[in-house]
DNA sequence: ACTGGCGATGAAAAGGTTTTCAGACCCGAT
DNA sequence: ATCGGGTCTGAAAACCTTTTCATCGCCAGT
């Protein structure tokens, strides 16, 4: 069912077929109410491969993330795709499995069926990164890079909501355990960490670095207890569920001993008893803020940046100092 | 970047730079050798659109899952994705927020796009699954329906497994969770279940239907305790953990005073404390096969029928009946 | 009556690829 | 030397749509 078809049926010509569907205030009435019925009676629609040819708009996007398994990132993809398809858009996934040196190709491949590309926290150095950004048009969420769009969260404040809560209960010595030392978000927590402990009575203990991951956490958390800390702040929730796994395995309670809190909050975090206190980042909406600055940057080709706020949940993780 | 740039480069025709990519055997080998360092120098990929345009295939699959916030549907995203990877294939994810209804409508919507769709779980009734997978190749993962490919489980061996497990462990009264009523896969477990111990000297009880979720587990934990059982075999890993927390709460001790089971072997079973014993169902197998099963369909016309094991994983949360 | 302008339409080009068909070349056989 | 056959390559058509440019007819204004 081809758009000749419909014109010839319609005693027009194909020019005149497109006008009516796409561009209707151009066509006569008479000749566009013809046209119309007759596209919908023959159930055409436009080949969207053709269309994206000439006009060079796809209608989808790209969504890259490291790792579906890990439970931050589905939220994020819900958010990409709802938007994206209240924007008429469908969204190609990719998951990278955590390997940087994929992404660039993958990104390269998706390239020429997308109209822009969402990055989820990639992995790739920041000179790369800036390369892609110049090719495609692309969004960044959680990872910034100036002069490309981005969505990020206020990690800043995030952190000192974490460390208020701490020390309102009493606790002055805290440990962190670190993620992966080349990751981005590590390094946006240690520094906010710092800043916020500076010029407090806070003693930080840092430790790590862990994989981001369960395993992480349940390997580092028997050297957490041994450097006598009333508190310890995760680098995210999985490796703060490692660390109780690990400290339920110890008989050590969980907040009589020590407190324990995270960052990310994944669903996962109130589901385990004690359940766990963490720093909420936004996923979905970091999700739609994500295709929202896509259409920005596509429609009036200037790059915004866009910081969501951040959420202290309290759970059961968390208690005064003993 | 075109195929013309590289034709021009590799100083061949462009009818030769596709021979050299996609039929290689029939060019020269010095050419062949020369056309593709060249495509690969210039990061050349053919535009999919055009492709499509002639040959009638996209190289796309479509994906749709229920709500990929449920933790038990990323791994089969990654299966799908990177299998479909392997074939040159991309994939649109759509995610139908649990909603019947919206199935149909994405599905036809991605239609034009893809050269078949993968359906995960369809919560929509028979007649209009058999509908639609007359429209548009598909494939159905953990649904089955007569006359479409499909890949499922072995339930009915994961369930003597489970059920075997725990009279073997001393247990005579065990209580199931019931998920939705209209759920294929609770239907399927429940018949399963009555199969494996009609002849046993098992006394079942069937409680619910709640809904899938954690709070479902949460709302029905003090009935089960009221139930006077010594076994909860649970519609899913995420209501099993809701039962986990609730018991918690009140102090109940699991497995001393109850065991706890559940079903699909989400990731955070083994995260929990105790570590949650369930019937593994196959995840990111079931994407790959899902994918497996559409090339077949496509390349051959044929409707196959794909059923993996599935596999009792022993962990903390089962042990001797009190 | 003529010009200018406007509204509606069609013809043709463009977009990037694959495929068909024909041609060029080389080798071995007659 | 010619021919047949096989291998490799290029030109051109085809896929379907949108957009540009040109044409046509008509009306208002002079």
């Amino acid at each position: 069912m081809t758009i000749r078809e419909v014109a010839r049926v319609a005693g027009v010509s194909a020019a005149t077929v497109t006008r009516a569907l796409s561009t209707p205030e151009v066509v006569r009435p008479a000749t566009r109410q013809r046209v119309r019925e007759v596209a919908a009676s023959l159930g055409y629609h436009p080949n969207r491969a053709a269309r994206g040819l000439i006009t060079g708009r796809t209608g989808n996007f790209g969504l890259l993330v490291p790792d579906l398994a890990n439970p931050f990132f589905p939220s994020i993809v819900k958010g990409v795709q709802g938007r994206a398809h209240e924007a008429d858009h469908a969204v190609f996934l990719a998951d990278t499995d955590e390997d940087p040196a994929a992404e660039a190709g993958l990104v390269r491949k998706l390239a020429k069926q997308v109209d822009g590309i969402v990055l989820c926290s990639p992995r790739m150095a920041e000179p790369e990164l800036r390369a892609l950004a110049g090719e495609v048009p692309t969004v960044l969420v959680y990872r910034r890079v100036p002069g490309v769009p981005s969505v990020t969260a206020e990690f800043l404040d995030g952190m000192r909501q974490a460390v208020s809560h701490l020390t309102a209960l009493g606790h002055r010595r805290i440990a962190y355990v670190a993620g992966p030392r080349t990751s981005w978000a590590n390094r946006e927590r240690v520094r906010s960490l710092r800043a916020v402990t500076r010029r407090s009575e806070v003693e930080l203990t840092e430790m790590g670095n862990v994989i981001p991951q369960f395993p992480g956490g349940v390997s580092v958390a028997d050297r957490v207890l041994a450097a006598g800390v009333t508190a310890v702040i995760a680098y995210n929730d999985l490796v703060a569920l490692g660390l109780l796994h690990r400290f339920a395995a110890r008989g050590v309670a969980v907040p009589d001993d020590i407190s324990v809190l995270g960052f990310d909050d994944i669903p996962l975090a109130e589901m385990v008893h004690p359940a766990l206190t963490t720093v909420a980042l936004p996923k979905e909406e970091a999700g739609q803020a994500g295709v929202d600055l896509l259409l920005h940057l596509l429609d009036r080709r200037t790059a915004v940046r866009r910081e969501l706020p951040t959420q202290l949940m309290v759970r059961g993780s968390t208690g005064p100092a003993r």
